[in-house]
Order: C-alpha cells, then sequence, then structure tokens
DNA sequence: GTCAGTGCAAACCCTTTGCAGAAAG
DNA sequence: CTTTCTGCAAAGGGTTTGCACTGAC
C-alpha cells in the first residue's frame, strides 16, 4: 500500500519524502474533503510528524502536480478534494460538508463559447443547500 | 436616481444611511463584480466618504439582504455581484475578472437529488479560463 | 433621548515566507 | 556534498470585532 502512494508522487514527480509520503496517506486513502488544518491534525493525531508549514507546501505542490484538487466554496478555506476526476459538489452550508456529484449524474450543456483567446481550465458546479429546517 | 437606490435599500429593510447609499450608487450603477478593496476604493476616490471597517460590514449586510450576491471563486477574496439575477460565471485565471453567463446561455439538466433533509440554497457554475497563451 | 450605524485600530484566521537546520540522492 | 525539503516563527492579507462616537428617527 506503501508503495502505491510513493509510486503516485514519483509519476506526478514529487520526491516522496517521509512527510509528503505521510499526507499522501492520508489524502489517497478514499475519496474526501479536507481542509489543510484537518490534514494538520489527522496527520498528527498521535505524534507530531509533519509541521504546518510542510502541510499547506504540500498541499499546494499536490494541487499544482494535480494529484489533488482544490475546491473552493467557503470563503475562509480551501478544501483538497483526493477525487481527481471530473465531478462536481454538494455544499452543505450548515454542516460545511462537501458531497461529490459525478459527472454522469448532471448534464451541462451549451456551453457558451468562452471568452476570446481563453482556453478552460475546469468547470466546476457547486449545489449550495441548507436544512430544511431554516 | 438617488432615490431608487434609496427605495432599493427600504424594499430591501435596509436603513439608507449616508455610507451604504454611498456604496449601494456604486453597486447599482451597473452589472458588476467588485471586491471589498475595490468598493472601498470607488467610494473613496476623491475623498474619504466609508471607513474600511462600514465597507465590509455594508457588503456583509446586502448579501444577507439579498441586495447583492457573494461569488466565491477566488481563495483569497470574495467578489460582490451587483447582478442578483440567476446567472453563473466565467472566471479568467490570468486577470481574475468575472464575466457572467446568462442563465439561458447555458443548460443545466438532471439535478440530482439533494442530501436527505435539505433545500436548494443556489447553484453556481463556474467555468475557469485561462489564456491560451500559457 | 434611544438605538442603530460608523470609524478606528486591534484582533483574527488562514496561508505564505524567510531562514537555519535536516534529509535525500 | 549539493540541492531540496522541513520546521519554526514571523509576516501577510483579507475580514471581523470591540468600543467609543456619531447620526437617524
Amino acid at each position: 500500500m506503501k508503495g502505491t502512494v510513493i509510486e503516485k508522487l514519483q509519476c506526478a514527480g514529487v520526491t516522496p519524502t517521509q512527510q509528503r509520503v505521510e499526507i499522501a496517506q492520508i489524502l489517497f486513502a478514499k475519496p474526501q474533503h479536507l481542509s489543510a488544518e484537518q490534514v494538520l491534525n489527522m496527520v498528527n493525531v498521535d505524534r507530531p510528524r509533519v509541521s504546518k508549514a510542510t502541510v499547506y507546501n504540500t498541499l499546494g505542490l499536490f494541487a499544482r502536480k494535480g494529484l489533488i484538487k482544490e475546491v473552493i466554496v467557503d470563503p475562509s478555506k480551501v478544501f483538497y478534494d483526493s477525487n481527481t476526476s471530473e465531478h462536481h459538489h454538494f455544499y452543505m452550508l450548515d454542516s460545511g460538508e462537501l458531497r461529490d456529484i459525478e459527472i454522469g449524474e448532471i448534464r451541462l450543456e451549451n456551453i457558451p463559447s468562452l471568452p476570446e483567446g481563453t482556453v478552460t481550465d475546469g468547470i466546476d458546479v457547486v449545489i449550495r443547500v441548507r436544512n430544511k429546517t431554516d
């Protein structure tokens, strides 16, 4: 299992240092949406392993290398999504939780023509939901 | 023109103070996407009119009252959109600029069923684009 | 006169950065 | 060894807050 994570990092051109592997193991354990702080807490549950600076730097690096995706739905913090396949999100305003919407579950058509001289970098659909009892 | 802005605030249940009217005049002059800092600069171009705290408080108030919409596309700051009709956005990564996509220009179908016990608060589609020559 | 609104500065919080020491190859 | 990475603490930048003053009604 550890081998797989290391390979994944190497394939992405990321040197698999001890700290990066620790972080990668958490992220790639399953598809999930984690803030930097959550990753920091999870990686250091039982004992200090990775510093805050390294968590931030590593998440930024992984995102640039395409290993994870940044999800911008909350003005106060970034979520990192270990599911890098094209998909969308429900954002539960009350809990701050994200839930995936598989690409096949939603139909997005008639994409208008892009601003001149630009190419698409990505399309994000966010359906914000709140509890009925509000 | 000034009367219209004041009425707009009153209709939304917002006391039209001098500062709020100043800010509203800028926002409602046309459909646009402004950061808090931009509003602060615009409202105080020739002389000090409104403090930073009041700009932030007012934008938050307007957004809560439905007079403007927050647009979350950049982790570093919130944009405020004076176009409150349902629509979507192009986000130009290189310039940081937003451009509206009218609701009729895009087709979004097969919205999957919402998480249990929730209702939709809003749907945001963001098409991130970057310059071809990157 | 009362209560809401404003301004200033300080506080906040997430994130980034500078730099010295540690690790990887 | 050399280069890259890490950790710490400090700095940064957008936003919020505490509190006294001002303004609206």
